[in-house]
DNA sequence: TTGCTTGGTTCATATTGTGAACCTGTGTTT
DNA sequence: AAACACAGGTTCACAATATGAACCAAGCAA
């Protein structure tokens, strides 16, 4: 292995967790030697990856990596970060393929792509999804804020038979997001519509959006239902990464095993 | 020089202006070997700091970025606290303002502020800054360690034709700033743009970086400086306090004088 | 076809990285 | 105060890794 690659992957063990971390304490994490360390230290100091809190000796990340964050984000923008999720999700399963972002109590359309599979598809051309009659909804409200679930439940619209229309209704779809780690709104906000969707993560480690798949209720059987899950988490994965974030430990292990006991999924949808 | 840190500088090269760059063109502007430079960039993808554009093949800065520069605001969270007095500052004197971050003996951008006033304006685009050629940089030399002084007149680059270029006359601009408390940089590094400067301290006591408004010079005039120089004052105060630091009784001393006499500061300019 | 440019690879050479042992300072225990 | 433990940091013989001239392949224009 490269030294250059060893010694950037020390900057992997600088966490808010573990901010600033001591020469000894970090060659132990990294399971290598003092001296090897500290030259890598050195060097990356040199270029303003970490500095020393000259009180303790400790390292911590340092100001460079700010301004190529700044660069980074005025490169690859939310939208461009999803683009290629998007058209993988609606090519493989053959149906609309969403993604939304977060900002305040408000979820907004970023991007959506249809899929020529099918002659009668969803179209998705809102500008803001309602948070407690969405897939993506759920979601945002499973995995963000509980003050967000208590603004969302202040105004519950309705907008077919099947939306969710009481706040202890709500309360329970969302505790089902949570335990399965997917989203899921059969005909709640448009007849005909079962949508699933999976939280997006950005760098804070907050929820910042969610991507979702409409498929038209008719045709949606477990199988396909299935398909969608695995390339929903798929799309996550992706489109959380290219965000700056990280899928938690805690969804992943979620949607392992909604997927095992696949026969329960259908029935808390 | 070690591989790490000639990888690493392979970064800087990116920015919001060439956010994008292949392989050749990369050699040319690092003055690197191709072969080389191809290894460095498959180390920096390896980490993610780089990736790939499928398409054109070029490269450009890659997500990991996102969750260091996180990590790092929340461990010493200087662009928070330097954000509203950057806001305040270009708007009241319609120019771009800038904030720096001293690390070790380099400066480096932390942020930078335009003001949608003029339609031609001073973009700062520059993940670091030289201390010999910029007001910036000047306020850290009068504020900083001797030491800092000494290393910075190792190597006086030359940016224009205005640009200090000996030992003696960095010293001069020094002690000029040292006594009024303002750093000034009259097309020393960029033609046409005109530079005041104001220290910013931290808990440590010790000169953390700097806050700078720069000016089209041929905008400029003497009014003009005042009124930079009083909102420079102001915003320092601010940066200062969040940071957790004071501005020193001297240097109030030293404003107040500069400032009453106010005749005097263009002939130092 | 030729010629120019691009991204990417090879392999002999030589610079660079490595880590056990060492030094130095500090705070704690005896 | 002596002895100890642990911290950050350094040295130097040795070994691995980095380097770049020359190379290949692909794309494009004349």
């Amino acid at each position: 292995m490269s030294s250059a690659v060893k010694t950037l992957e020390l900057l992997k063990f600088f966490s808010d967790a573990q901010p600033e971390i001591g020469l000894t304490q970090l060659c132990r994490m990294a399971k290598r030697d003092k001296a090897t360390t500290h030259r890598h230290l050195q060097d990356l100091e040199k270029v303003g990856f970490v500095e020393q809190n000259m009180q303790t000796k400790d390292y911590r990340l340092g100001p460079a990596v700010l301004q190529l964050a700044q660069t980074r984000e005025n490169t690859v923008p939310r939208k461009a970060g999803a683009k290629n999720a998007l058209h993988r999700l609606s090519d493989a399963t053959g149906e609309t393929a969403h993604v939304s972002v977060l900002s305040g109590t408000t979820l907004y359309t970023l991007d959506s792509m249809e899929s020529p599979q099918h002659s009668i598809r969803v179209i998705i051309d809102l500008p803001t999804f309602p948070l407690h009659a969405t897939a993506s909804g759920l979601c945002v409200l499973a995995f963000g804020s509980p003050a967000l679930l208590e603004t969302a439940c202040e105004n519950l619209e309705k907008f077919t038979e099947h939306t969710l229309l009481t706040k202890s209704e709500v309360q329970a779809a969302v505790e089902d997001t949570r335990k399965t780690g997917f989203g899921c709104a059969n005909k709640t906000f448009e007849d005909e519509v079962y949508s699933l969707s999976v939280p997006l993560f950005d760098q804070t480690g907050a929820v910042a959006g969610a991507l979702s798949l409409a498929s038209v209720a008719s045709r949606f059987t477990h199988e396909v239902g299935l398909n969608i899950r695995r390339n929903l988490m798929t799309g996550a994965r992706e489109v959380t990464r290219n965000w700056g974030g990280s899928i938690p430990a805690s969804l992943e292990e979620r949607w392992a095993n909604a997927l095992e006991n696949s026969t329960e999924l259908e029935i808390l949808s």
